[in-house]
DNA sequence: CCTGAATAAAAATTCAAA
DNA sequence: TTTGAATTTTTATTCAGG
């Protein structure tokens, strides 16, 4: 589901250092959520996350 | 000279909307300064652009 | 309306080279 | 140390399909 889908990337980027959609996609893969770089990206889009630039490139 | 063409992306994304590095990089070549999206990713490193999500994707 | 697979587009990096 | 060209990587989008 898209809702809890979403509050686990919040929860996830707030917790550990994610650079890519892929690496997010693997997190929640850990946590059995099974969702796709595509649709990773959409969900950013909604969240208005950002990658922080700089050394590191994380997601915020 | 880096400074001065940081300086101007700087000056260019407070004034117009700006969504990628190739658009960032035809303003420069507008103001006769020559930049290539390479450079162009290595000054937003620096410089900490970030490219808000949600409809437009700009940088800022 | 939401998603995945495939693809396109954009951004980061590598590899000379000045 | 800075850069461009080429390449790789990452992200956004298109195009079905559930």
């Amino acid at each position: 589901m898209k809702i809890s889908r979403q509050a686990m990337i919040l929860d996830i980027i707030s917790e550990k250092d994610i650079a890519t959609q892929e690496e997010l996609s693997e997190e929640l893969r850990k946590r059995n959520i099974k969702a796709t770089q595509a649709t990773i990206s959409r969900d950013s889009k909604e969240l208005h996350l950002i990658k922080t630039q700089g050394e590191n490139g994380l997601y915020r």
